[in-house]
DNA sequence: AGGTTGATAAACAAAAGAGTTGATTACATG
DNA sequence: CATGTAATCAACTCTTTTGTTTATCAACCT
């Protein structure tokens, strides 16, 4: 179950770690396109978008429905979700330790805490 | 300006793409942590592990403090939250579409709407 | 049928990522 | 000073990604 998350997130974030694919996401936030739709800003090839939104698909981030012979890609905010779920996980924790530290060392600057090592 | 986050944000992605440097960074929302500590859990070495802590440092998903000679690592919660954010202005922008799209249709399924198209 | 659009497949070159081993720096201490 | 420990640098593989060009497919329109 853990390895089939992984791989969901790594596809995920890999698809997020490039700007023409984030770009793709931001015009699809105002709506489905098409193919040609999405590669008209950039000054690659229609080819080239078509991988990237393959990227996205596998990624489950778009999915795309048919029509005559155009093929919409809509974006799936359900993933994006996801993966604000997965970050927000560490970083409120981290938030919360340092919300106690505060406490602790009566909102002084708490850095250098050096913990009892317990390595071998 | 865009280029910039354009580019830390390809960056902060690629890091979080990888399923170690996930685990790393689990592993330090619990607290700092050494090279050493970090390279534990997993069965690769410890410069592989270095490597992979230059990238998130690089991402600023972490810094680093010196401490003779070891050099901890901590977790950046505020680099976190960036991401998070840049996600949710796309996520949410499309929910809401979602909901007014609801109301126009009286909450029934809101999928297909072909929507006039404004392309050239 | 023939032609046009929209989108993909296949094959290839260039670049980047992830890991390895071996040598090197920096510090601590016997 | 010599030794051990923490971490990095350098050089080298192996594999994956990205983009290009060329060719193909599938659906529509007279």
């Amino acid at each position: 179950m853990t390895s089939q998350d992984d791989s969901a997130l790594d596809l995920a974030f890999l698809a997020l770690a490039d700007p023409v694919r984030r770009s793709i996401i931001a015009r699809l936030s105002r709506g489905p396109a098409t193919v040609n739709d999405l590669a008209e800003p950039f000054e690659i090839s229609k080819q080239a978008v078509s991988k990237h939104i393959q990227v996205l698909e596998q990624a489950q981030l778009v999915t795309r429905s048919r029509e005559a012979q155009r093929r919409p890609v809509h974006l799936n905010p359900a993933r994006l979700e996801a993966l604000t779920a997965w970050i927000d996980q560490y970083r409120l924790v981290r938030e919360e330790q340092f919300r106690s530290l505060d406490a602790v060392l009566g909102s002084s600057a708490g850095q250098a805490a050096p913990k009892a090592k317990e390595t071998k």
